[in-house]
RNA sequence: GUGUUCGUAGCUCAGCAGGAUAGAGCAACGGCCUUCUAAGCCGUGGGUCGGGGGUUCGAAUCCCUUCGAGCACACCA
């Protein structure tokens, strides 16, 4: 169905045309002036110069014009020329309804769902996810159900770092201490044992450590080097151990990544293209896309109308190696080939945003992709600790995510056991469950592309502009849901009634309803521009417009049964538009908090 | 140096396809619980939207300039 202020404008627009003026002037918007109006057209004073008019005159013939209109309660002219717009309760309710019974609220569908990749996540296989691993986890959860609810196939791709020197490392550490294992004689040509040589723990602990011998020992440097090359050339025994690294390390990636309700379509990485590496380069070179240069092989990306400085594409190190923009290149050639994508999204760090702008560029130049296939890059900032600078622990480390979370998780439970009577179990659930909310509407209420700071306190409050206070929302909805079921009511959707059909209602039932009218164009916007601070700042101001008219209106108390119907129903209905939302932002509410 | 993002209340942030009196939250202060979760609601105070210029009937929003901050700039990912 139409969006609901698309509905108002077709309304003012109409007027304008039938008056002879143009119909685009008569869009509307939300109304700047709460206190004058609930929409507004400025398209008056727009169009005074065209048709040599003062825009008081031109917004009287149009207010004149909508007298009769059905869907307005009042058009008032306000100088220099504002139309101000008040809706009929009873057509706001009517499109209430329809959204009610439409699939998704009658958000429209598109004719041809595209298929869209999203690449984020971007975790390193045997090391733990940390901090900088939070951001793309979160935000790229979000978008891939923004995507997805906005009805295109969405695929999420965790796009794995498995294929780089932190492997050689690992080995050539697991070969310092266990030298005896099978997996290093090179003679060996039997079967390799299905259990692996060690623990996530262990694992966990070796990265950390080979990479930090790497730096002061050069030999052990090198030879993780060799490891790794050995490792891209086949090498057998290496191969099996890369194999066990793979499933441990994955293993506990998918629990971690469970925990902060993020999950993966497709658990690709960079060892998944590297066959197709070396044949993507030939052709590169045979269509003289890719050249010699100081030794190393590079794709030529600048382009006449280009005012910057544009670095060439490095595609091979002067070593031989490969490089970040060759695996992604094969990626890219990877998915078009295997999932043809209309889009790809690609969300990182903003710091890298030179490094996508040249793959684009290079995708574009070599034909890797069509070029009607879009590609994007949603850079973020980062998160920050009270100082302004990267979040640290205290100790000035990476802090793991588990960690962080865990912290989080802690702080909740302290505030649930500080202000409510529970049981130990229970109050640890809700903590868990209040906590992501927390941290992942603390983290996507912010702009993605700016820098944020990361206060556990001002996150895990249950005031303000928090994922706790919306939960406490629907949490108090529900509460009087299930009053109501327990007495035996039932709840019908259909009760709900135009706020004027009510006698004595105040006006807080109809701001409500003015709310969840706007879901539609909260959520194209959403999609459009790749945002979610949109979904966080749409239900923060429903959740504050339910709050008002929780406070104006007494529900189970109503002895008017056919206003506590209509009461009811816009509860319910709020609670879905509400549990909706938290859903795209990839978080959950509890029964009680 | 080149490019890029950004500078809005004491703090953290919205608003930026131009529109009326620049909005929230936190913090401060004052009200509201015999009634559905007061983790709530209602209210008060707090601003030359970094500075300057321009376009416009109208600029936090668009353009130019200047100051300040972050980030990135071929052999890391």
């Amino acid at each position: 169905m139409e969006k609901f202020i698309d509905e108002i404008s077709a309304e003012i627009k109409a007027a304008f045309s039938a008056l002879g003026y143009n119909p685009d002037l008569g869009k509307v918007t939300v109304s700047n002036r709460p206190d004058l109006c609930e929409y507004q057209c400025n398209g008056a004073m727009a169009g005074a110069k065209e048709y040599r008019k003062a825009p008081l005159a031109i917004a009287e013939e149009v207010a004149a014009k909508l007298k009769d209109s059905q869907i307005f309660a009042e058009v008032n002219v306000a100088p220099p020329g504002f139309l101000n717009l008040k809706l009929k309760s009873s057509f706001i309710c009517d499109y209430l309804k329809q959204m009610i019974k439409a699939p998704k609220f009658g958000l429209k569908q598109p004719e041809k769902p595209l298929k869209v990749v999203i690449d984020y996540g971007g975790a390193n296989v045997a090391k733990a996810l940390h901090i900088g691993h939070l951001r793309t986890a979160i935000i790229g959860e979000s978008v891939k159900r923004i995507v997805r609810y906005s009805g295109h196939e969405a695929i999420g791709d965790v796009h794995l770092g498995d294929w780089g020197l932190h492997m050689g490392l690992i080995i050539t550490e697991l070969n310092e201490r266990k030298p005896e294992l099978v997996y290093f004689d090179a003679e060996y040509d039997g079967v390799y044992p299905e259990e692996a040589p060690f623990t996530i723990d262990e694992l966990g602990e070796i990265y950390p450590t080979a990479s930090a011998r790497s730096k002061i020992d050069e030999a052990y440097r090198e030879k993780a080097l060799q490891a790794t090359f050995e490792l891209q050339s086949g090498r057998r025994g290496y191969r099996a151990l890369f194999g066990h690294i793979m499933r441990i390390s994955l293993r506990d990636l998918k629990k971690i990544y469970r925990s902060l309700n993020v999950d993966f379509d497709l658990w690709k990485g960079e060892s998944d293209v590297h066959d197709l590496i070396a044949p993507m380069i030939e052709g590169f070179k045979r269509d003289g896309f890719a050249y010699c240069s100081n030794g190393a092989l590079i794709i030529d990306i600048k382009k006449e109308t280009d005012t910057k400085e544009m670095p060439p594409g490095l595609i091979v190190k002067s070593d031989g190696a490969y490089l970040y923009l060759t695996t992604d290149l094969a990626t890219v050639l990877d998915r078009m080939e295997n999932i043809a994508p209309d889009m790809i999204i690609y969300l990182t760090d903003k710091r890298q945003s030179m490094h996508f702008e040249q793959l684009f560029r290079c995708v574009k130049k070599t034909g890797l992709a069509p070029p009607e296939v879009d590609f994007y890059f949603v850079g973020f900032g980062t998160m920050n600790g009270a100082d302004g600078k990267p979040f640290k622990t205290r100790d000035g480390g990476t802090m793991r995510l588990e960690e962080l979370v865990a912290l989080i998780n802690e702080e909740m439970y302290q505030k649930i056991i500080a202000n409510r009577e529970v049981s130990e179990t229970k109050a640890r659930e809700t903590a868990q469950v209040v906590g992501l909310a927390a941290l992942k509407y603390g983290d996507l209420s912010n702009q993605a592309a700016k820098d944020y700071i990361f206060d556990i306190d001002r996150f895990t409050s249950f005031e303000g502009d928090t994922g706790p206070y919306i939960l406490y929302t629907i949490v108090r909805i529900k509460s009087i849901l299930a009053k109501y079921a327990e007495a035996g009511g039932i709840v019908s959707m259909e009760a709900l009634k135009a706020t004027d059909d009510l006698e004595g209602e105040k006006t807080g039932a109809k701001a409500l309803m003015l709310n969840i009218a706007g879901f539609n164009a909260m959520l194209e916007a959403a999609y459009t521009e790749i945002a979610p601070h949109r979904v966080t700042a749409y239900i923060y101001e429903l959740a504050n417009a339910l709050n008002t008219f929780y406070h104006q209106t007494k529900i189970l108390t109503e002895p008017v049964n056919e206003k506590q119907k209509s009461y009811l129903a816009l509860l319910a209905l709020t609670k879905e538009i509400l549990e909706t939302c938290i859903d795209l932002l990839g978080f959950s509410a509890p029964e009680r908090m």
